[in-house]
Order: C-alpha cells, then sequence, then structure tokens
DNA sequence: GTGAAAGCGCTAACAG
DNA sequence: CTGTTAGCGCTTTCAC
C-alpha cells in the first residue's frame, strides 16, 4: 500500500493537519517543523492523493477530451494544442475516443461526469447530439466547450475556424483561375461539412451551375482511409465527367485521395485538375506535388478550446463565449 | 453542485446502504425498493462519484499512458490499441505527452502515481530513464508495462517487436538484390535505434563493408517534422556519395523523407535507389511510391501491452512477462 | 503554531 | 432484506 499522510505524521510527530499544511503551504507552521516533515515526507517518498484532495476540496482537477479518431492528422494537432495549454495547470486530461459513433460519444461524457471532471471539450461532436437536448442538459452542470462544433446553446462555448469564409475562398479562388465545373467532396455527420456544403451550393448557384452529382459523399471522413475511400470513389467520376476541372475537397485527406486518383488516370495537376484541400494538415505539405489547402491552424483551436475551459469553469459555467479564427488561403501546387 | 447518494436515499425514503447496493447489484434488495430507488435515481440524474468509490474500496479504476508524442502516426495507433481494449473495461485512460523529454516523462509518471492510477503503459521510454533506477523503483509499486523499450528490470512487462530479426531481414533483403553500400538512417534516445544500428554493424562488419559516415543520427524521430529533415540531411549524402544505392530507415517517416529527396536529387526509385523503412504506418501506403517496411503491427503492440498491464494489476504486480511479437517485411514499391 | 475532529461521497461489515 | 456505522485520505474549521 502507498503510504499516507497520517504514517507521515506519525513519523514526524505531528498532527496530520500539521503535514497538510506544510504540503499546501496556506498556513503557518515553524520552520523547524516543516523542516522536519518535508524530511520524512523525501524519506517515505510520500505523494499525496489527489483523488481524496479533490473529494474534500469539492474541486476536480481533471477534464475530459472527446475526439472522434486519434488516427490521423487532425485531432491529434487540436490535442496537442489543448495539451500544450493544460500543461502549465493543474489539470490532467482523460482522452476519450468515440470512434465516430454517436452512441459511444454520449457513453463517454457520461463516464467523464461520473469521474467528476471539471470540464469537458468535445472535438467535432456528433450532429445529431448537438441537435437533441442532450449536451443542452449537460452543459447546465458541467463546463462544456465544443470545437468545430454545431453550437445552439447558450451555456456552452466553442471555438471554430471561420469555415463558411474559408470555404468561400476557396471558390471564389477556383473562380478566378476560370474554374466553373467543380466537384466537392464531403463526409457525414459532421456540421463542417454542413457548413461548406452550403457555401457551396449557394456560389454554384449563384453562377447557375449547380449540379447534385457534383456533390460527393464519402462517408466518414477523418480517417487515415478516407484516403482511399476518396481515391476509389472518385476515379469513376473523373473518369466519366470530363468537364469537371477542379475538386474542392473538404479536408485534406480527401485531396491527397484525389491526387492519387489523378495519378491512376493519368491526369496532370493542376494542368488537368486542381485540388484544394482543407485544414493543412502537416501530411499536405509532404506529399507531391504539395497540395493547395485552407490552413485551421489545429494547434490554436486547441490551445483556444483549453482557454475557454479554464474561463467557463473558473466563472462558475455561468457564462460562455464563442471564439471564431480566421483561416488563410495556403496556396502550393495543386 | 451535484446529487449526491444521501440526496438519492432521502428522496426514496432509504438507507444510503441500500442505494449503493441497488447500484452495485451486490447484495439482495427487494424488487419493489430496488424499483422505487431505480425511478428516484433516474429522476435525480444521479451519477455515483467514482472517485469516492475508488477512495473508498482502495483501489483505482485509472490507468495511465505515456507516449512521447501524438502527432505523428506511429504513436496515436499503439495509443488506439490500448485504448480498444480498456473500452470493455472500467477503466479509463489518462493520457499523457512527454514531448520526447526525459524530465517530463519523469513529472508525468509522478504525476500519474499522485493520481493513483492502477497502472502505467509507457510507450517508447527515454532511454535513460530506463538506465536509471527511476523506472525500477517505481515499478516496485505500480504496475508498469513497456511498449517497445529497454527493460532491464524483472518487474516491469513489456511488449516489443522483435527488431533484431526486423532489422536483420531488411539488410538481407537488401543483400539479395545486390546492395552493399547501405545507408542506415536512426534518431535518437531510443532504443528502437539502438538495436537496429547493433544490427546493421554488426551484418555490415561480417561482410567487411562497414562505413561510420553511412550511419546517419538526425535527431528526433518521430514526429512529421523528421520527413524534411531526412530529406534535407539526406540530399547532400545522396549527393556525395554515389556508391549508395540503398537506404535503411529506422523508420517510415525517414522513408519518406528519403523518397522526397529522391524527387529533388532527380533519382528514380527503385532504380537509383532502393529504400527501405520500418514501422508500416498508414501514410506509407499512401505516399508514392508506396514504401517498402517493415510492419510493426502497432495496434497489436497496443493490445498487447493493455492485457499486460491487466495482468499485472490482477495479480497484484507480482510477476511481469515480456511479449515479443513477430513482424513481417512488406514488399512494396521502393 | 498546532492538534482534535468533522466531513467530502461512497462501500462494507455488522446488526437486526 | 435493510439501516447504522466506521472509515478510505485528505483539508479545514475550531479550540487551545
Amino acid at each position: 500500500m502507498k503510504v499516507t499522510i497520517v504514517e507521515v505524521a506519525k513519523a514526524a510527530n505531528v498532527s496530520v493537519a500539521t503535514v497538510s499544511r506544510v504540503i499546501n503551504g496556506n498556513y503557518p507552521v515553524k520552520e523547524e517543523t516543516k523542516q522536519k516533515v518535508l524530511k520524512i515526507i523525501q524519506e517515505l517518498e510520500y505523494t499525496p492523493n489527489i483523488q481524496a484532495r479533490d473529494l474534500i476540496k469539492q474541486q476536480s482537477s481533471t477534464v475530459g477530451v472527446v475526439v472522434p479518431s486519434i488516427n490521423n492528422m487532425f485531432f491529434p494537432s487540436v490535442v496537442d494544442g489543448i495539451e500544450k495549454y493544460f500543461d502549465s495547470t493543474q489539470y490532467s486530461l482523460f482522452l476519450c475516443t468515440t470512434n465516430h459513433d454517436k452512441d459511444k460519444e454520449i457513453a463517454r461524457i457520461n463516464e467523464l461526469i461520473a469521474r467528476n471532471v471539471a470540464g469537458i471539450i468535445v472535438i467535432d461532436p456528433n450532429l445529431e447530439n448537438c441537435k437533441s437536448k442532450f449536451y443542452d442538459n449537460i452543459s447546465k452542470s458541467t463546463p462544456v466547450v465544443f470545437v468545430n462544433g454545431y453550437n445552439t446553446s447558450s451555456n456552452i462555448s466553442s471555438v471554430s475556424n471561420d469555415e463558411t469564409s474559408g470555404a468561400r475562398m476557396v471558390i471564389e479562388y477556383l473562380f478566378e483561375n476560370s474554374h466553373r465545373d467543380i466537384l466537392f467532396i464531403r463526409g457525414e455527420k459532421s456540421y463542417s461539412y454542413d457548413v461548406k456544403e452550403k457555401v457551396y451550393r449557394d456560389v454554384m448557384s449563384e453562377i447557375n451551375n449547380l449540379h447534385e452529382e457534383y456533390i460527393i459523399n464519402i462517408g466518414y471522413g477523418n480517417s487515415i482511409e478516407t484516403v482511399n475511400k476518396t481515391t476509389e470513389e472518385c476515379v469513376k467520376i473523373l473518369d466519366s465527367n470530363k468537364k469537371i476541372s477542379a475538386v474542392f475537397a473538404c479536408n485534406d485527406l480527401m485531396g491527397i485521395g484525389i491526387i492519387n486518383a489523378c495519378k491512376k488516370l493519368n491526369k496532370k495537376i493542376p494542368e488537368d485538375l486542381s485540388v484544394i484541400g482543407y485544414d493543412n494538415i502537416e501530411l499536405s505539405e509532404i506529399v507531391e506535388p504539395h497540395l493547395t489547402t485552407v490552413d485551421q491552424n489545429m494547434f490554436l483551436l486547441g490551445e483556444n478550446a483549453a482557454t475557454l475551459l479554464i474561463e467557463k469553469i473558473e466563472n462558475g459555467n455561468k457564462y460562455s463565449k464563442k471564439i471564431i479564427l480566421n483561416n488563410e488561403l495556403i496556396i502550393r501546387n495543386t
């Protein structure tokens, strides 16, 4: 068994209260006693039990982070940002993955609450869950922050990229380069895709060139398999539809899938087909040709989410904030 | 404040013990009382406080996972394996990153212990820490499992790939294809690199063709920047040393770096240069040309680590085990 | 300055 | 079957 405060107290011939005081340094203790206790603590290799401390103090020093999947290049960067921020605090992170499953997401959140976390950051929350009352309810008692989520609740803070303007940037850039027949590739069950599709539809309608068959939903969109799934799906489409001169991929993984599709079809990029991705994951700079994309600055997304959560925890979950980060078109070779 | 068991008891007009019994189902409760309590629990949205439960039960339902970094394709896969396994248990994961920093690793481990975790999995533990008495000491009181770590302690379980045979496979395959001048790329501070370098040295010595200048250490090796770092470093080397006909890269990121270096030098792969990586991260199948590599089966690595930890927790940290997974050469196009 | 004692939310004997 | 009670490891009044 691990050594407890009682054993330290005994060994030092003082009361547990005194030991507690030297550990926390919140009440005066005679220097001599203090040194004695400190020495014993060292000798016995005593570490205070944080669980017990949290319990009595009626506080929590853990926060939960919920993420659809960790096996891609996008979410880990966001988590990195969150981690770096909490590094300098007394909080530790419970990381949970949902595997893009709506019910698992709910289960995970409930687990976190049972573990009495001080707050929860949800990255890319499931759209249905957002629309149901689930999060509304949770957020009454536990501080919640969304990253890139659909958020109508007044008691949830959120940080997201301005995907509307990002998507607009993409399409306008394509227009400037005289593209009119633009394939749109999206995934499912995330608000991000909906936002971008809306922009796409609006803008294409404006120029009277909206074709339903140009809008492709390839299913789950943020795992590494997305690349090959996109390639397979789009080889057919690009091969049969010669009018398409550009592709707007909702994320870089899909963008890379398109690049690979072009290799299969012997299409030259960007001569035969222009490709623009979204996110600017590190991979986009490593593939050949380097992918043109929109920078989401994932790390910053994470950092801001962490800041918002701390704020919410400290203000007693009373008010919320929405942060919208701007993004930037990174023009590379596609 | 969250609702506690006392309030449920009051509302249901029973004692807290009874409420506890219906929650845990470990003692008989009259069906009628049970239903009444269950109903109240629902109404009040009561969730038991796991921290308090762990405290009284003198147990812990959390485990710690320590990983150098989450921002690459290797570690997340291992973590995925670990997560999937713990999914079906009552354990939750504390995930910590060390950013490849030896002292941070120690700090993180101490934090986990203060949080009273049931056990700790360390992925790619820092070599110096392994050689110091740090882990020896920790593992006396807390179950510890290493993934791909240097492990001499009798009280630490570990799972690793048979990197010796893996490395040998690589070099022998290169020999079979008549390569004799093989560049060896490694990183620092991980046992994995040492193992592979030893094999490389041994085998090259056997054929009397060991050149110190063929052994390149490019520093931290498992972040995405590794790709470009390798490219930069190796463009010079490959350009100035025309005898080199093959490269053995200690991981796939470095392998991809070599591929990109060849593009810069207009070298054809595999005609002008053969490249073999290590790990078989998902990326290796997505880059062009597809990278020949050794499959580490990261997911399995994680799963096995989780199994070992559970075993150790259940046997009271009394005995340990080492698992060595075989690996397989994946011959692709480089 | 320091100790005794109460209590955080929960479980597990022990009685009844 | 059910209630009473002690106590997990810790912090924090309240006396002295």
